[in-house]
DNA sequence: AAATTTTATTTGTATATACAAATAATAATC
DNA sequence: GATTATTATTTGTATATACAAATAAAATTT
């Protein structure tokens, strides 16, 4: 099990640096950039929650599409809170053609079924591990 | 996939460390070290194939394992072979009960059919990626 | 309203892993 | 047998992520 799930991971991961190579970005400054686009303003806690990472990884996300001037960060108290630049709205549909072009990739390899089930079965395990 | 992937590795990762603290390992580590004991003389080659891991990260784990003196290192020609020390041998059982207890904790939270399809369907996936 | 607790985010630092290049030995070819 | 190619391992360096502590703001309690 326990180098199963990281083999796993680690050959989805290439594959996905490998299609987000086309936008020249990791996979996870591609999915948060995309919650960005679709929910301007979002805050960091929320985003730590959709990925699945700790707000310390968050933040070093959101430092790293600063930076390429991929999204603009207003602090607010203690709240933060993450906007999409002109640059980023213009990469959208660049975006979205990787994201299906992964979805693609590995339904071709695994069968769509066999995919969602997986997938599934995946969240559940991983909602039960949540302890 | 990409998250429900990654968030499953690091979950059972979590696991994973938290059952091995009692041997003082890390997984990775130990793992390898039972890989040693059962098969003295193994070389970084044969433990990446088995650990789904680079050469590199099996060099380093080796390093390690050095240093707390629980294998030993001999470099003949080109090859290396990794011999389990006797501390490394007084620790056998210490690790089997780390490992049943492993698969214990999983299989009570997912079920023992559940579990074992799970790592099925991974296993496969994880093969067929492999290109 | 002052003191305390909780919450959201960031910063400092550590870990695990990989890739690419370096090294060195063996094997294959000419 | 000399040269070239292949193979096994290690080293230098980079990436992704996390944990724990620091910070700072907001909410709660007294």
């Amino acid at each position: 099990m326990y180098f199963v799930s990281n083999a796993l991971a680690r050959k989805v991961e290439k594959l996905s640096v490998a299609v987000w190579k086309k936008a020249n970005l990791s996979p996870s400054h591609a999915y948060l950039l995309m919650i960005a686009l679709d929910e301007p303003g979002a805050q960091p806690g929320f985003l730590s929650n959709e990925l699945h990472l700790t707000p310390s990884t968050i933040t070093r996300l959101i430092d790293k599409l600063e930076e390429k001037k991929l999204v603009t960060r207003t602090m607010d108290g203690k709240m933060t809170n993450v906007y999409p630049t002109a640059k980023a709205k213009e990469m959208k549909a660049l975006l979205k053609e990787c994201a299906d072009e992964f979805t693609k990739s590995y339904s071709a390899i695994l069968g769509k079924d066999d995919s969602i089930r997986l997938v599934q079965s995946m969240i559940k395990i991983a909602d039960k591990l949540e302890s």
